[in-house]
DNA sequence: GCTTGACCTTGACGCGACGTCAAACTGTTC
DNA sequence: GAACAGTTTGACGTCGCGTCAAGGTCAAGC
């Protein structure tokens, strides 16, 4: 039997019969006087069970060990190790594709809502108002849903819903026009912390608990971020949480 | 924000974000006086989507696309369609499951036992009874047990079966010592003929009928494997063939 | 004899999503 | 000024083959 027949009968190319000869999986046959390979029933019956095998989901590697120790016990291991990660596996796509349908069932479904529905439907809600400074701070918020694990991202809108409400929407943009005010103003400007204080009011008490979330909470990348915006802005910021973190101690004192 | 910074802000490698660039799956940022990239908020937003989209599953590709071509509806169809290869790996992965749960509930579990476990059993039990053409019957009927789809596993178990009770175990053994003196036999010896008829005799009458299964069957790689045998053996196999189709024929009529 | 076509041989590159190492920088700290 | 942590580009390795390249072998048809 040549190659070619070999492939046909159980089922796998060529170049696949080659490769596991390279990998050692299956022996080398004898040569007829011209080169080719010529197989035997037992090399059939041979790849027929690495087939089976690969088709499981082990690796060649594991594979050709299994077939190599020959005997019992490490095989049942081997396999039941393989159920293991398959199971992990089914755990992993049931949880993708879970994620999948909460995502599929909100109506306004972009690339921009790729995060819990009710976090993208709060941040949808609360826009930037057409303020340079609003899609800082869209985009602010939009990266620490993100970062956030899923009750993280449940937490946070629950907290900004109320921000959302007409009122304090309003109120919010008109923050937004006063912070814009000062795109080109130096870091001592007098307009600073009154913004800074009428924002703090602004923010629910509950929102500005979850700020530092931690001792380990890395809060570095968010100084890193105020690079982007003028010194009279990021002053207001750096005062604003200030203030909430000093509120926040005070409410858990 | 130099690249190790969003590096492990967004939870990747940086080796990652250089990739990303390479696809342009991420646009390269600004540089530094000193080749540095600088990156900014905008880019760790960009950076988080994308991980999010790859986490449910996107290849990077699709996810490029979904991010480039921005508005909704083929977003939602990409996901869909994503949902819908979730759902076949979900079941590819269970069918697999299902066929190792199977093997694992064998007690004799072995590296050559990987097929229907009644198959399997059977074959165990058919054994070879020590004789060299005994092994070469053990291998064939192993690899047309293999080269069978689930049911054909069943049925061939289901007709093997009788063959290995005591009696008739013992009478396959004698005919299997007899094939085994035609080892250096030529191709006219007489004690062909009435070999052939003492087994067709000893194979039930349901297993030849399994023997062509349908018109488009590939008995081809039988006339191959004979080829291992001597002449007079490789007859013996060739008569009896001929005689099981023949009773088989009639049946049918 | 010659060509055609089907098969075989070895060898090399390609995929996808990065990990890892190399060699040469910049920049900060002792 | 030496060590170190970070950055740059570039190239190779992973896994299970698919695919192409550049030939050699063999049977059939002209």
């Amino acid at each position: 039997m040549r190659i070619g027949e070999l492939a046909a009968l159980v089922g796998v190319s060529t170049r696949t019969v080659r490769y596991y000869h390279h990998l050692g999986i299956l022996p080398e046959p004898e040569r007829l006087p011209n080169g080719y390979r010529e197989y035997r029933l037992r090399d059939a019956v041979r790849l027929a069970r690495v087939r089976h095998l690969a088709g499981l989901g082990l690796s060649l590697e594991e594979l050709r060990d299994a077939l190599a120790d020959d005997r019992g016990v490490d095989f049942r291991e081997a396999l039941q190790e393989l159920d293991a990660d398959l199971a992990r596996q089914q755990e992993a796509i049931a949880a993708r594709r879970a994620r999948l349908a909460a995502l599929l069932a909100q109506p306004g479904l972009s690339p921009e809502s790729m995060m819990s529905p009710d976090a993208a439907a709060v941040l949808r809600d609360l826009g930037g108002g057409g303020s340079a400074f609003g899609a800082f701070d869209h985009e602010l918020l939009t990266l620490a849903t993100m970062l956030s694990d899923e009750e993280g991202q449940a937490g946070l809108a629950e907290l900004m819903r109320p921000m959302t409400e007409p009122g304090a929407l309003a109120t919010g943009h008109e923050l937004y026009r006063r912070l814009d005010e000062l795109a080109d103003a130096r870091a001592g400007d007098e307009r600073i912390g009154p913004l800074a204080a009428d924002m703090a009011a602004h923010i629910p008490d509950e929102l500005a608990g979850m700020v530092p979330s931690g001792p380990g909470a890395d809060l570095s990348w968010m100084e890193t971020m105020l690079g982007e915006l003028s010194p009279a802005q990021a002053e207001v910021l750096r005062l604003l949480f200030a203030e909430l973190t000093e509120t926040d101690a005070k409410e858990k004192t």
